[in-house]
DNA sequence: AATAAAAGTTAGACTAGTCTAACAAAATTA
DNA sequence: TAATTTTGTTAGACTAGTCTAACTTTTATT
């Protein structure tokens, strides 16, 4: 189906809520705040997603994304981050610069494209900042990963991922040594304010509990290190 | 300057007018009919680029792009023609395919993603159709080419560029063994309708003028064989 | 259960870009 | 030069996406 530029921005926010708490279905506040519209706005916008049956609720209710409405919201999300991969990888950007770049890309319209831009990066399962893919038929692998709160004192553990795309959060990481598949070991933890001193390279930083809600490790409980499924 | 969709579309055809006629003002029915919209519509958008100081015109006169207007033009033909080169040489499109999916990706915002994409190709002259490919200063190399249907008979010569980029005349140049830097022989040309017998690669065929028109040449005359300037 | 707060809906208005159709000016041609 | 055709302009209307502001429904609090 035929889809504006806007109408993919709502399908795609709604995936990525649904997507990050997990239930599938969404207030149309929060879609509304994601997107920086009045609830009116979104309303609106909602009835026609409703009417081209790419979203489903009820007057008051819950939204959710119907299957051909996840399935285009898979898609953009798809182009958005293989377009961030080339940046990163075949254009030299850093990964704080490429984010508002790949929103614009992913709204491009040929999927003879997305699947070229596929092959070129050799069929990537994540983008640079360990957000998976999803793969022609709309597939996902997922990783089982938690945020860098959750690792116990003196344990280590392998970044994967950051929860935060923001450039400002993104320079931070940078900032403090890190990147992905850096091994962290977590020294010690502040019970009043969850202040965390982590090791990353021979370097100790302190970080606060936003920062470590923000970043998403893998154990490095002996010799299974990381993704299965 | 921010410039929408539209206003860039019409800058561009405004310049690709100016650039093929070689006179600098454009009828706006000429434009109208370049854009496949209305008169009055275009009407419209001309005020409103006036307004904006990117095009100059008095009522009922001529339109010509002023120098912003200019600048911001090259610069949207430079991304079409960079992504052209990107999506044939590095992403293996034909040279049928790309136009349309550039039209999409010259109007992506980020002028440091068009020099990453410029250096990441090797700073290319011209696009994969033979047409120039502005610089960030938007500068042009110029070819002194003619077209084939001026070249005399039994004279060679070599292909350089294509004046008519749609998928059906590439297409068309393909099939009879046509391609960049190929040499032509002209073996015979009909008075009465200038049907043209050409030798490419060992092979002879027989081609309309209107053929014959949309393919640019340049002169295969003893040493100095291609583009000064 | 009553009230207050939060969330969702609706109506009316605005902008950008388009259209149609009536009109005005310029260019052509006889 | 007068008539005709072509070209350019204008006014009024439509659509998509947004807003504000009034209103309704649902949820939370007391």
């Amino acid at each position: 189906m035929l889809l504006s530029y806007t109408e993919e921005n709502y399908l795609k926010a709604l995936l990525k809520i649904t997507l990050s708490a997990d239930s599938s279905e969404v207030a149309a506040s929060e879609l509304a705040k994601v997107l920086t519209v009045k609830p009116g706005t979104a309303n609106d916008m909602l009835k026609k997603l409703k009417e081209k049956k790419l979203v489903d609720f009820e007057k008051y209710g819950k939204i959710r994304l119907t299957d051909s409405g996840r399935i285009s919201a898979l898609q953009i999300i798809r182009k958005h981050r293989l377009w961030e991969t080339f940046l990163c990888e075949k254009l030299e950007f850093d990964w704080d610069e490429v984010h508002d770049i790949a929103e614009q890309l992913e709204h491009i319209n040929s999927s003879k494209l997305v699947d070229k831009l596929d092959k070129f990066l050799n069929y990537p399962d994540f983008d640079p900042h360990g957000d998976p893919i999803p793969n022609s038929r709309g597939e996902i692998k997922y990783q089982h990963k938690k945020t860098l709160s959750e690792v116990l004192v003196g344990d280590t553990c392998t970044m994967v991922a950051v929860r935060d795309n923001s450039s400002a959060f993104l320079q931070y990481v940078v900032k403090v040594g890190l990147g992905i598949n850096n091994e962290i070991t977590v020294l010690s933890r502040q019970d009043y304010d969850a202040i965390t001193i982590i090791e990353v390279n021979g370097v100790k930083s302190s970080v606060s509990q936003k920062f470590t809600d923000n970043i998403y490790v893998v154990s490095n409980s002996g010799a299974n290190k990381h993704n299965c499924d």
